[in-house]
DNA sequence: TATGAATGAGGCTTCATTCAT
DNA sequence: AATGAATGAAGCCTCATTCAT
């Protein structure tokens, strides 16, 4: 369209990204469906049809980009563990701070990532599942509770250099801080079983379990 | 049908109780069959079919005895929370021995529970399917975690009140316990993860956590 | 319904027997349909759509009687091959005439046998689709011109013995017979030509197709 | 047809020939990749992606250069029956020879081409859908059977002229002769049912052939 | 003119459910 | 109460064809 000044060869490139651009976008558009769908059906649940209907395309443009409802429920699993899924990240910034402190911020902070309404559709579906598709469990651990294990752990060797906690495994103590933080409320939401998640319930749960890992892995007499 | 003439109305009772006894059986029939297609299937995966010929009865059969396929899947996951679903119990007969130790055992045989294949599918499918059917979490958590959950609380709540440990919320630290089992190993196999599950490896865990759980509530100079 | 007044053990067979006999009438009632279609249009070029309305089931019932295309395709194709394919058979009662006039009788026959709508169209079929479905030649074969063959060698083989023809390798010379049948006419009828195929024109040509053979197998000087 | 009246007009037929010949080379191009793809699929079978895909040419192309599935199909079949069915040519250089020995390279060499791959595809194919494309027959009997029927009776005719043979009605017998060799082999390959095609079976075939129809048409005490 | 993404009809098959026996 | 054949809706997927670029 937009016919540019530059003497040759500008157009092929112009074309191919544009044409990239839109397939992209359509690609992401069906992703979309796809995700609002498996989220809300499961695999088994969810049909192309309605995945269709939900992007806003045919059903044929759906196998134009995918190679079949398998494919594309991996696709959509895999890219929005990639992006959907927080983690813990650059908790060095806070090194300063007190050790105790620091933890509160934490759980909290973990409680609520657990908490997401897109993490825990994602556990659901992953934990649904993980039978027909074991390799998206990887995806779903390496995106999300690996990376803030990873990010954790360090973080507690760090500390435990400095003299502020005592830890033989951080890897351990990392993934036994964030298990702990899904007592009462992360563990009970993940059965669909009511649960009491006010910010006050989130706070008063973040603070006790940060203290509890302070008396797991604390200076003794404190 | 046919009602027979005699006298004293002892038949009836009996064909009753005959009859309910036959009627019983071919529904725990039906229930196996269930039971193992939907394990191995979930929900939606399951086939009526499949189920009627697993338990060796007709598809006419599985609509005599329950209203659809939801209902049987309801029918069958509470029925089976109910019956393969084990719990700690009885630790009291423990009350002798030394809390610490009690505590390994413990740690150990939930675990292991927790690894239990049945457990481990009913987890899933309940997980899976929880949007679905929001009512069974009740049953797999009544039945499951809670029971276990309620009957640790009062094991601690004795030892803590003889003094052996400090807790000041008994039903918060059992949850506490019985979810840093499920670190490093139930969590992972969970999402179907390669992990270590040898006996060694649950040996070494179970012990670790208890450990870590009697530093967070034994006394303070043990 | 019917209670029958005889003694015992006659109800099941009855309701076995009844049934069987249902289920070969609904099975006879879908072959039928996918003899049109299938005849009609090919195995690529039918659907099961238009097999069950042209059997006036409905599409299930098919997968309840056969396995699915490809089966029902097979036992269509072998159903028919074994009941509607002619051969010739007992020529044997001829075999106090002359063979020249016996060989007119039997090239007339032959050629109206091949020129059969039925036989057209299961040899237009099995060529078509040999490929994907190389077995089923081989019923179209036993059941038709295999077992033509058959009985026309064992003719001329006695015939031959009786000294009034003289043949050296009676399979050869039947099959050489009965494809000279094919000029003119059956060749160029599988093609879709047109080509007279009145009797005058099928009666002259079974008579010099006679003569020729008589002049390959004949006494020398007849 | 528009015979052009023009002098010079020599720069657009210069335009005109190049793009005529890309055109004439793409659609060659895409003749060549249907011709794969429909002997190999059959009509119904094939599909105009893969059509595409085997030409190197875009699925849009084909609709530029074709009306549609059926029209390429008959491009396809017209094209290649005119340009891949041999046919016995020429017979004519060999009239010095003995009729009996011109007579087996003859059947021999009539043997091999309708083995021929190719023709054995084609004849498949038309046969398969003659009820869908009737009109293509012809041109498959023109190019192909009918030719060298037509060659055959030539020469058939001068032999019989030369007193060699004592033949009617050459038309008649060259289809005879064309006929008799399909028995045993060709036949039977049509049907894809096992054969020895050797080429000593078909030697001894061709022999004993052109034996048969020196009994039918030579001299009488041969 | 060439491309290939988009379309939507239609193909094969499965499945929960019903109902006559 | 038990059976299982029949049903038809719905699922996944393919394909000929169109059309914007």
């Amino acid at each position: 369209m937009t016919s540019t000044p530059v003497p040759r060869t500008q157009s092929t490139p112009d074309e191919t990204s544009a044409s990239v651009c839109q397939l992209r976008a359509k690609r992401e558009q069906i992703l979309q469906g796809a995700e609002k769908v498996f989220l809300a059906s499961g695999y088994e649940g969810a049909s192309m049809s309605q995945i269709a209907r939900e992007a806003g395309v045919s059903k044929g443009t759906l196998y134009n980009h995918f190679d079949g409802k398998a494919s594309l429920f991996s696709a959509f699993f895999e890219e929005r563990s990639k992006t959907k899924l927080a983690a813990i990240e650059a908790i060095s910034r806070e090194d300063g701070q007190n050790v105790h402190i620091v933890l509160r911020r934490l759980t909290e902070s973990a409680i609520k990532m657990m908490l997401n309404p897109t993490s825990m559709d994602l556990y659901r579906i992953i934990v649904g599942e993980a039978g027909k598709f074991p390799n998206l469990a990887d995806a779903f651990w390496r995106y999300g509770f690996g990376r803030t294990l990873h990010n954790l752990a360090d973080w507690l060797r760090r500390r435990s250099d400095a003299g502020e906690l005592h830890i033989e495994d951080p890897e351990f103590a990392a993934e036994q801080l964030m298990i702990l933080c899904q007592a009462r409320i992360v563990h009970r939401r993940r059965l669909m079983l009511q649960v009491d998640d006010s910010p006050e319930a989130i706070s008063l749960l973040a603070s006790r379990t940060a203290d509890s890992f302070m008396k797991m892995y604390g200076p003794r007499h404190q």
